[in-house]
DNA sequence: ATGAAAGCGCTAACAC
DNA sequence: GTGTTAGCGCTTTCAT
């Protein structure tokens, strides 16, 4: 049978559209007598609202976009982890959507957003764009995690990847280490987050008075495992290997550590290790692995709260920055001491 | 300014909105003509159909929803990772929401689907439900994953786990280990996957004509890193501990090798151990870990299959159950030579 | 506090 | 092949 629609409640109930409408919605203005009387037809018809009419009405989906570039990499995952019960407690629902780092699929979703896509507004990780592929006027609310700074029209949502990294070397040359690589490097123009992580790199160099071997900053295209095995393995295969190794992300140093214990070196020992993201991987690695940890829920729940300001905000906001916290976890691929049994 | 409506088109474009509906939705019977004075029109007013209002027309929503418990476990993520581009294929977009495995969420999401939710149907991985708490008459289009055995209304998605973990666990015995361990037994009626395994587990043994020592099948709560780890440790504070471990997933082995490790014990050559799902992780865990291989994009995309099919069917379609390919993949926590050099 | 009625923007049955 | 028009089911302005 046809499923009960306000209009068969309303002549159930004995009144208008309007009041049963009212009282679904919970608005004050209904007598509580009325209120039982709709409640009781809701009831008898097993009546629930039809969230497209709804839509339609209201011009409003209830639902938010995230998309980012690779949703089986850990650290999207353990944010995306974080964004969908915040969104829920706001009544909205979270569409999901990968790109694959693919520009061309970047820029189209940019694009095609607003009414073409059923949500109200996007938490957009991108990976293949550079700065000005960002839209100046974006037709939906938009909050761009990761790297890039606000081009003042959306929000922007990330930590400080300068401090994080030059933290990060800084923490390795304090162990008294003097050949600290990097994996993990990317070209202009897409490579931003990459960028600025050499940058504290090359920071933390300087105020240490060491010079920079630039044959140990290695570039890679993705973050990945097998990217960091690769680079090791090249870094491993040179006279001169280094001591330690900045690695732009946690995965990236899974890769590499895959790669030197095989070879037969001790970590830290041999050579020191410190990854980026704090993923859950990294902490049962074996040695478990020092790590820049963002405040991902801090990352998370602000992302959301912006958007859905941006979204019930009658007027354009002015696109603000914010800078979540990050702090330098010291595992054992940079201790010196010997594993501790932790279980 | 307001967007442009259909109806703005039809009116520059001098033609009705039926056909400009035509031409938008590329149905064959508009003149060449027509098409593209419609075409004009629409690129100079830049319309683009709005989905919301699209949606109420055709009574569906164009999105399916795919709910798991959680979507940082690697196993759900590459899951996921495989349904998003053979949905967004097929034209539809993708829900996401994680349920924690509480029971009271996933009896609420299979309840107040339909026509509350804005999606046509859904892929569910159930955690804590018991077989009776699947509806026997799903109010939407419905595809489990996971251990559940079909009831006859909707499909099901899964492996044969039974054998798979009878593999698994011959593997083991094969190599000569007698003192087999089992971690990640769940008790009934919500464990079934975990069930399933252990019966798996037995049945290896009784192939071998070897007892079971029902102490070292050990139950966990969830399928993580630290209930692996945990595991372990009480396995190895044993006065005769096991000599090979069957894990009821790669997280579970990867948190037990972690343990076992820092133990001081060497793997495979003190103790074997063997996962389930082949994570990435396990790929490039200090040694790799063997595994179960289940196929995902098969799972993936079978699901995505039947689902739609259910969708676009008028009448009920009789529930199957679809069994996907696995495949038992040794690495070097089951051998016995030394790590190879793999990069 | 409640009713009447006009949309929201699209689709599709029904004409011609 | 194209126009006319009546919904889809809800929200909400305008009355009362």
């Amino acid at each position: 049978m046809r499923d009960a629609t306000l209009r068969d409640v309303a002549l159930l109930a004995g009144v208008s559209p309007r009041t049963v409408s009212n009282v679904v919605n919970g608005y004050a203005k209904v007598t509580e007598r009325t209120r039982q009387k709709v409640e009781l037809a809701i009831a008898e018809l097993g009546y629930r609202p039809n969230v497209l009419a709804r839509n339609l009405a209201n011009g409003r989906s209830g639902q938010i976009a995230v998309v980012v570039p690779y949703l089986d990499t850990p650290y999207f995952a353990e944010l995306l982890q974080a964004v969908i019960p915040g969104a829920r407690e706001r009544g909205y629902n979270v569409l999901v959507d990968q790109t694959d780092g693919d520009p061309r699929h970047e820029r189209d979703l940019l694009r095609r957003s607003g009414r073409a896509f059923p949500f109200d507004g996007m938490i957009f990780s991108p990976l293949g764009l550079a700065q000005e592929d960002l839209p100046d006027d974006p037709s939906l609310p938009l909050v761009v995690l990761g790297e890039r700074v606000s081009n003042g029209v959306f929000d922007h949502v990330g930590i400080d990847d300068v401090a994080a990294s030059r933290t990060a070397t800084a923490h390795l040359i304090g162990l008294g280490r003097r050949r600290v690589a990097a994996i993990g490097d990317q070209p202009y123009p897409t490579g931003e987050a990459a960028q600025l992580r050499t940058r504290g790199y090359r920071r933390a160099h300087a105020d240490a008075g060491l010079p920079v071997d630039e044959s140990l900053v290695i570039g890679t295209p993705r973050f990945n495992r097998a990217d960091g095995a690769g680079a090791m393995s090249r870094l491993l295969d040179r006279d001169d290997p280094p001591d330690a190794v900045f690695c732009y992300s946690d995965l990236v140093a899974l890769g590499a550590l895959h790669v030197a214990l095989a070879r037969g070196l001790r970590v830290p020992e041999d050579i020191a290790l410190i990854g980026y993201d704090d993923i859950e991987d990294g902490r049962y690695s074996n040695p478990p692995i020092s790590t820049i940890s963002p405040d991902k829920v801090a990352i998370a729940t602000t992302a959301v709260d912006r958007l859905l300001e941006r979204i019930n905000s009658d007027r354009p906001l002015p696109g603000v920055e914010v800078r979540a916290g990050h702090r330098l976890v010291v595992r054992h691929s940079t201790a010196g001491r010997a594993a501790p049994v932790t279980n």
